[in-house]
RNA sequence: GGCGCUGUGGCCAAGUGGUAAGGCAGGGGCCUGCAAAGCCUUGAUCACCGGUUCAAAUCCGGUCAGCGCCUCCA
């Protein structure tokens, strides 16, 4: 990408709690592994909202020139997904192959980029137990009575290292009561026996299944090997899971497991409380407050729920709200409306003249642009502050094409160049990657079909306008604005004919 | 109780030592048959108190408020 420099990326690492120049093991390879989701229901916006933080860091870290290697795990073995799946009368595995294949439907409706490895607990028990074994050996782990294995927390120096939390302070127990096998109430499960009629996989201690964390530790370094660059997750994992993860992998090895930890931000939800009023909470399964994406995406045109996403740095919580949606709804409308705006100019002349021979009037936002939005993304992927060069582009150019008539040289070829550049900042973002003109069709009639505005009914009111408007019939063309007005519906009267958008649904 | 995060104009949101980016909404204007879109223009001293400094929204201490994790969690 223009003016892209991997030297300049600068990633907030939550190990050292600060920001930290990123330099990779190996000069120009990257290696990132990011927790995904445990596959037992729908996945909601919470879950999106990470997995489109890690995807523009994903796209951007390719954008430096970076060779990136990125593993995202499938959590398909687990108590919550064995529940669900006794609720339903499904096989354990089969419930949580139908949720895998709804997430990498939403999610790749959403542009998230399938990661290049994505392992499943169910596929990597050998590596599992292997690691198990190990950390046995090590005297970091003991089985005991009942084919459990517990990982020994005391015998790892550097427990608490990721969450700044130390033993003394921690409330194990506290409400749950602790398992009187484990030698200290911290030591958590690597390995669990099972019950009759749930899934499980032979093993030194019997038939059983993985703990919840170990998964992740075996998959990493099977994939990515005992050392690697990045590893991501939402903020509510760094403990115990990641905490955990770096016990275990780390007590296995004995090599420095992730070099930099990434967490990103939770969504919130606005509640009315009967006592509190207005309070903001997370979302999150067990409060049941929660978006599913398909859901979302059934009232939002994807782009536009990235868009959301995008306008709240990533390690920051994000309030889902209708308001925030219709904003980001309307920004996305306006960017790509000036898309079509280049479009139709250009159009207007034949082709585009070659750079150099032309000083263009709107140069300026152009000249910084990559510069403002590198040094923005650079920034620990400061999204927010990127999207600002993308914003005074788009004025730039619609000052431009604000005249109807054939745009001259030197304006043509700022015109395109603004295009390409945010067609190409568009690219790490997940945005701006569709043609403008079935963009803005997509956007207008995912609303029209949200509000169940009839699409067709609307185009024929338009038509008797137009051709009122032929009539010089001024007071029955204004009824039929005002008619369609109230329905929400705004009409732009253009050149070569009359197109319309419905207007944002709340306003304050 | 422990760990951590946050508090910036009506709303959202960057900035984390040199006198406050940007977006939305609102006001005014240009354009338009009218309108919409678009463009121009307009507003904050940064929760509170104290300290460090030539200089603080930005560092330190304290207070208040909110949130997250410590149990499953993206």
């Amino acid at each position: 990408m223009i003016g892209a420099n991997p030297d300049a990326l600068t990633i907030y690492n939550t190990l050292s709690r600060s920001k930290e120049r990123f330099v990779p093991m190996t000069p120009g390879r990257v290696t990132m592994y990011v927790c995904g989701v445990t596959v037992y229901d729908y996945t909601h916006i919470g879950h999106a909202r990470t997995f489109v933080a890690f995807d523009v860091i994903t796209r951007y870290i390719r954008a430096l020139g970076f060779d990136l290697t990125f593993v995202r795990n499938h959590t398909d073995v687990d108590d919550k997904i064995i529940a669900r799946a006794a609720e339903v009368g499904e096989e354990p595995l089969a419930l949580a192959e139908r949720f895998i294949a709804a997430l990498d439907e939403d999610m790749g409706a959403l542009g998230v980029l399938t990661p290049d490895v994505e392992p499943k607990v169910s596929t990597h028990i050998d590596a599992i137990i292997a690691m198990v074994e190990t950390l046995i050996e090590r005297g970091m782990a003991y089985a005991v009575e009942g084919g459990d294995v517990f990982y020994r927390v005391e015998r790892f120096e550097g427990y608490g290292k990721l969450s700044g939390q130390r033993l003394e302070g921690l409330r194990a127990g506290g409400r749950i009561a602790s398992d009187p096998r484990k030698e200290s109430p911290h030591d958590f499960a690597l390995w669990k026996s099972c019950k009759p009629g749930e899934p499980s996989w032979e093993s030194p201690w019997g038939a059983g299944r993985p703990g919840w964390h170990i998964e992740c530790s075996a998959m990493s370094c099977k994939h990515l090997g005992d050392t690697f660059d990045i590893h991501g997750g939402g903020n509510d994992l760094v403990f115990p899971h990641h905490e955990n993860e770096i016990a275990q992998s780390e007590g296995a090895t004995g090599a420095p497991f992730a070099r930099y930890w990434m967490h990103s931000g939770m969504v919130n939800v606005m509640r009315d409380d009967d006592q509190q009023g207005e309070i903001v909470e997370k979302m999150s399964k067990s409060l049941g407050n929660f978006w599913t994406v398909r859901d979302v995406l059934g009232a939002y045109h994807p782009e536009v729920v990235r868009y959301f996403m995008l306008t709240t740095h990533y390690r920051q919580p994000i309030t889902y709200s209708l308001k925030m949606m219709e904003e980001a709804h309307d920004r996305l409308e306006y960017l790509y409306t000036t898309l079509s705006r280049i479009n139709e100019a250009l159009g207007r002349i034949g082709t585009i003249p070659e750079a150099g021979n032309f000083v263009s009037p709107a140069a300026a936002p152009l000249e910084t642009f990559f510069a403002k939005f590198h040094e923005a993304m650079c920034d620990d992927f400061n999204v927010p502050a990127a999207l600002v060069p993308l914003g005074e582009l788009a004025k730039a150019s619609n000052e431009l094409t604000k005249s109807k008539k054939k745009p001259k040289p030197d304006a043509a070829y700022t015109l395109a160049a603004i295009r390409s550049c945010l067609v190409q900042a568009g690219q790490p973002l997940g945005i701006l990657q569709q043609l403008p003109e079935e963009a803005l069709v997509e956007l207008r009639d995912k609303r029209a079909e949200a509000l169940g505005i009839d699409s067709e009914a609307i185009e024929q009111r338009i038509n008797d306008r137009s051709q009122a408007r032929q009539d010089r019939d001024w007071s029955l063309a204004d009824a039929i604005r005002d008619e369609l007005a109230e329905q929400g519906i705004e009409l732009m009267d253009g050149a070569d004919g009359t197109s319309w958008r419905i207007a944002r649904v709340t306003k304050a």
